[in-house]
DNA sequence: GCAGTATTTAGCTTTTATGCTAATTAATTG
DNA sequence: CAATTAATTAGCATAAAAGCTAAATACTGC
């Protein structure tokens, strides 16, 4: 069973739209932006009042949205924005009401 | 104590994501686009699958964050699509990141 | 004002999300 | 290789969201 285009584009509002419907979140991708789109967890859990563990659950709902890519880096991870795809997804869909 | 200009708009992205994470709503605002931005609660919820207070409560958390308005006609509401804020509030966040 | 229609409100249960601490993994350094 | 640093995973508690049925409200038409 194959899945189709417009399928698979549900399936991107439904896990981008979670994704940005939390605060922290939202704040983690404003935060990355302004650090010029990367940074490691350690930088991005500084500037939050949640613990680690905490930011690590968020952050991995922003991976599996697809809004943000990791790449190790010895003992640090490193969060990369990914602004085409959240400008992509978002924008597909609010495009869709114009 | 007054809310400044940039705490209006923090709320307003909260309470409009927040609005945005559920299939359910996502899909309220494509019919109502569909039906020309206008239909009643009722002609709205025989389009899911779900119960009358289900999708009443979804109404309400649309219209708290302003992206549908209500009017009463006789004993049916009408609800109506808010398109401009939808574009306003969704488009001026994904446009902090361009 | 009684019967019927449109819709919401109340109240409850179940599911999902969020947050924490403690334990673990993995890389680095002395 | 022991200690330290960076980060995640496990496991649990609480809060919030979502769903339902039953009851209530409000308007319409006879």
């Amino acid at each position: 069973m194959t899945i189709s285009r417009a399928e698979k584009d549900l399936e991107d509002f439904e896990v981008v739209f979670a994704a940005l419907s939390h605060e922290a979140r939202r704040k983690v991708l404003v935060v990355l932006l302004g650090r010029g789109g990367q940074m490691t967890a350690g930088q991005i859990v500084e500037r939050f009042n949640c613990s680690w563990p905490t930011m690590t659950r968020h952050l991995g709902i922003l991976e599996k949205a697809g809004l943000i890519s990791v790449e190790k880096v010895g003992r640090e991870r490193h969060y990369i924005l990914n602004n085409e795809r959240l400008q992509r997804v978002v924008g597909d869909w609010l495009n869709f009401f114009k």
